[in-house]
DNA sequence: ATTAAATGAGACAAAAATGTCTCATGTCAA
DNA sequence: TTGACATGAGACATTTTTGTCTCATTTAAT
């Protein structure tokens, strides 16, 4: 619980922020520090500009991502494994997820870029390993996959803000769907053959 | 191709809103303009406001993803290859439909309500006649299918963005993983059980 | 050649957003 | 109580964005 939420100013800010832009990526400071039960000035005093909110909202969902990562992947010895818990895991960070791949134009913050590639390094790692464990289907390209792992998780942003499901199942389900598809499996055979 | 492109300067100003707003959800109209190669008073003119921009922006992405899914459902029998071929074929107009993912702001104009209320409702009336057929596992609601297919869309827009795959391998792998998973199939086992 | 339609150039005002002040207020700890 | 500290209230200048003019210039059709 250390990253999710804090109670401090800041931390009310940032998550206010997440929330809002992702609903209108044209909020103004104005909104965010509104949602956040806080004056504008108030903003400025804590964050300071538009550019740094935005560079902490991302550290800080790069941080929760961290996080969620390291505690899933304990114990699993399988890359398969560690990679679905990763997937679960990652579910009830789905919104900053959601607001890294939204704001595309943040990753020029060398910062940024660092820990986003820093990332996608290890889990390509993970997903190589699974491919050479023989879990992964070797032809998909590794960006696919990652790519598909985050759409997955904005899927159940999506779903679990509409109500529509508990945050407990939408992991299960993300987790499914990623990695099973939504058809009824027969006979092992498979779309791509292979 | 009647919607696609018509090289008026109309579409030429909906096609960069797509590609403009998707990359810099904050663009200001000058670049939206600019990046049309147009001037913003031009712009105005065809166009008029940013409010009306948008909502031409959505209608013209609801419109393609219609007329791309008439054309993917022509001839297919089963609700399980009809929802197959519409995946496929959204997946050229992926970009719009990520912008109507990216925009929810937008969904409170009636008329794009309206429209996407009734894609909805199509998608989920197919969706159930594939669960009644036996094709789709019955337990995963509707809504958690129709974002996670939006999702697969996505996830073909950023790879095909990103340059790590052609675009007519992104229509194969997107329905390969959405209906079949990134895993290899063995012994028709399935993570959910039933 | 002439006309009509579309676009550019340039300017303009109004609105909105941003960032920074100062001063007042409240709150918590020593 | 006092004194640091965080926040609110209010104002301010600056910048950006937006929408609308007018008047040229181009282009295509007649």
């Amino acid at each position: 619980m250390s990253t999710l939420q804090n109670n401090t100013t800041k931390d009310k800010l940032l998550e206010a922020a997440v929330r809002v832009l992702n609903a209108q990526p044209r909020a103004s400071l104005a909104d965010i520090a509104e949602a956040a039960g806080v004056k504008r000035v108030t903003l400025h005093r804590v964050i300071g500009t538009r550019e740094e909110l935005l560079r902490d909202v991302a550290l800080r969902a790069l941080e929760q991502m961290d996080e969620a990562c390291l505690n899933a992947v304990k114990g699993k010895r399988k890359a398969i494994e560690q990679l679905k818990a990763i997937v679960g895991a990652l579910v009830p960070c789905a919104d900053s997820c959601h607001f890294l791949w939204k704001n595309p134009d943040i990753w020029q913050e060398p910062e940024i870029a660092r820990e986003i590639e820093r990332h996608n390094t290890v889990l390509c790692e993970l997903v190589d390993r699974a491919k050479q464990e023989g879990d992964i289907l070797s032809l998909i390209p590794n960006s696919w996959i990652i790519a598909s792992l985050d759409a997955v998780l904005y899927a159940a942003a999506s779903t679990a803000k509409a109500g529509n499901i508990a945050s407990n199942d939408a992991s299960t389900l993300a987790v499914q769907t990623l990695f099973g598809g939504i058809t009824k499996k027969v006979k092992g055979a498979t779309l791509l053959g292979a």
